[in-house]
DNA sequence: CTGAAAGCGCTTACAG
DNA sequence: CTGAAAGCGCTTACAG
């Protein structure tokens, strides 16, 4: 078996002294030149960059970081054991974040955490490599909202809380799940069934209360017997299908769309055709249901746009900027063939 | 709208200096005594351990890479774009890795890349922010590969490559494929289908090498008409089952679980039972076939376990120290009802 | 407009 | 066994 080892030859890089030498300048007339900070010639100013550019020169941003007291870092939690429905989400919000940061030039380190523990984030802190963090899509009580707010760091949620206190940027889900089941109620639609997952995610609570709202609006009274939450096993989301049928629902409307695809599966089964028996919609687009036959109507969000802004929220607080409490990213309503309206 | 500026009250944190001072000996002494490198007497040494203990001082990283000119951080790429059969394999690994890391006391940085652009990678090779990147599952053609090798960074592929010479920790996928398809021979089954992605995923000419082995080694020969590459639509895909199920085929064995997915969907929309009338097969088990019935006899690898030792390699590589040139981690062939065998 | 010097918080030869 | 000093590669008052 082969073997490896590293025999440790890194590149050595320029630094800041090797240009000012070159240059016949200090190390201070570097700096400024490259960072636009203070007086300079304007002519010195462009010797400086015109050589850097030339000789590829790039500051060391750890350096840099320790003698400006930042590190260049934001750190983002996410959970370890998140489900299948939530990966999509998690992965193009990533690459939003990603991207922002780099275009600041910042770097985002990941961190994992499990319901019962948040010891990287704890270690994280402790070792303070990040200015800043991003909490993602959180459960109710959140411990990492906790040991965030202790450490006096500064984090943006990237998902909904009921405290105020908080820097919370998230899709619009309430008012995305509102218009869909408004746009049902207006197509004369009445018995429109929901299955919701676990009440424990502030999401689908939040979809709960879009869902409810249509109602308040179109002067409709909800029927509770149609509503199913914390679906969070096939079983109960067996039962709920089978409850809906019975009742004659016209619409099954899923929370999310690791639901749907089980309610779509039971259907099949069940050999109940989609739409024309009953109706199926999913509050959130992922391409977990993009393939499906017929396609099924759902909310759209972009969740690149939505990680891209949390990450510059953040990224603006940190720099002292004013930045808006909470943040609403919009959606859009994607009709298909799955459901009449 | 309600708005927030960060006071930037950061809590301030104790530095060597500090407990130097307190313990009247020098920043050389408390040095010494918390990484254990150099002599140091006993007492002193105890000394200074319970009172950093007792204040609880944690070195700042960021200074002590400076001066050991590492950064403890290691990069991790992923595909900005990765389809979603992937995902419950990045996000499993990706926990592996996090924890190793935390665990010798790195982090790690993310860096998202898209198949037409690095800019990130190179970015964060150029701002030399890690010691090191982790490579996952990668195309057949990877400028990632080049950029690192150019530039003389330690990395190791969490994947298989051709390339003989970078570091690949992989699940043994040929292995589990081979020995699957072993299996469906042994039992006297003849007709075997395959229905796999991409061919420009180096993972699925890898299970397709576990395929053949299987029929080289029972000395049967391996019919090409029942084998679909390159099944990246849903259309590729019911056409591929429908050639399958005209040819008879006993068995259609699935390259992953997308695919593996919509195979089921069709079978169940043409009223075929599995495994009654086909059998079906993953060889990729994922949280996505999870509650399908029929349970779907499938590979189960352990993809947490394939990131802790990923990064571990990475990291005995930077230190240093010997490395084998490729790991392969075992898995589990789990049969269950959507077989006969 | 420019530079010498101190400092960010560590480590590590070197000397004792 | 312990410490003074130089150094990692930057920034930034301060002085000129």
């Amino acid at each position: 078996m082969e073997v490896f080892r590293n025999e440790g030859m890194a590149n050595h890089k320029i630094t800041i002294s090797d240009v000012a030498e070159a240059l016949s300048v200090s190390k201070t007339t570097v700096s400024r030149a490259i960072s636009g900070k203070g007086r300079i010639g304007e002519d010195t100013r462009q010797r400086v960059l015109d050589y850097i550019a030339a000789n590829d020169y790039k500051p060391n941003v750890i350096a840099k970081g320790l003698a400006q007291k930042k590190t260049y870092n934001i750190a983002l939690v996410i959970p370890g054991d998140c489900n299948l429905a939530d990966m999509p989400f998690f992965q193009n919000s990533m690459q939003g974040i990603c991207e922002e940061a780099s275009a600041h030039d910042y770097d985002v380190m990941l961190v994992t955490t499990s319901a019962n523990s948040s010891a990287n984030l704890e270690r994280m802190i402790a070792n303070n490599k990040m200015d800043g963090v991003i909490l993602s899509r959180s459960m109710i009580e959140d411990r990492n909202v906790y040991l965030l707010k202790e450490h006096n760091i500064p984090f943006v949620l990237m998902g909904t809380s009921g405290d105020k206190n908080i820097l919370q940027v998230d899709n619009d889900h309430k008012s995305g799940c509102r218009e869909m089941i408004s746009r049902m109620l207006d197509s004369g639609l009445r018995k429109i069934g929901l299955i919701g997952g676990s009440k424990n995610y502030v999401v689908n609570r939040t979809r709960m209360r879009g869902y409810q709202e249509a109602f308040v609006r179109a002067r409709q009274e909800l029927d509770e017997t149609l509503v199913f939450e914390d679906c969070d096993s096939p079983a109960r989301i067996q039962d709920a299908v089978e409850c809906l049928i019975r009742a004659r629902a016209e619409c099954i409307v899923c929370m999310d769309d690791v639901v749907c695809l089980s309610v779509l599966q039971i259907l099949a089964k069940k050999d109940i055709a989609v739409p024309q028996q009953i109706q199926v919609a999913s509050f959130y687009d992922s391409a977990l249901l993009k393939n499906n036959k017929p396609a099924i109507t759902s909310l759209g969000f972009d969740d690149k746009a939505l990680g891209a802004l949390t990450c510059k929220t953040l990224l603006d607080y940190i720099g002292g900027m004013e930045v808006q409490g909470k943040t609403r990213v919009d959606y859009e309503l994607v009709t298909r063939a799955s459901t009449l309206f």
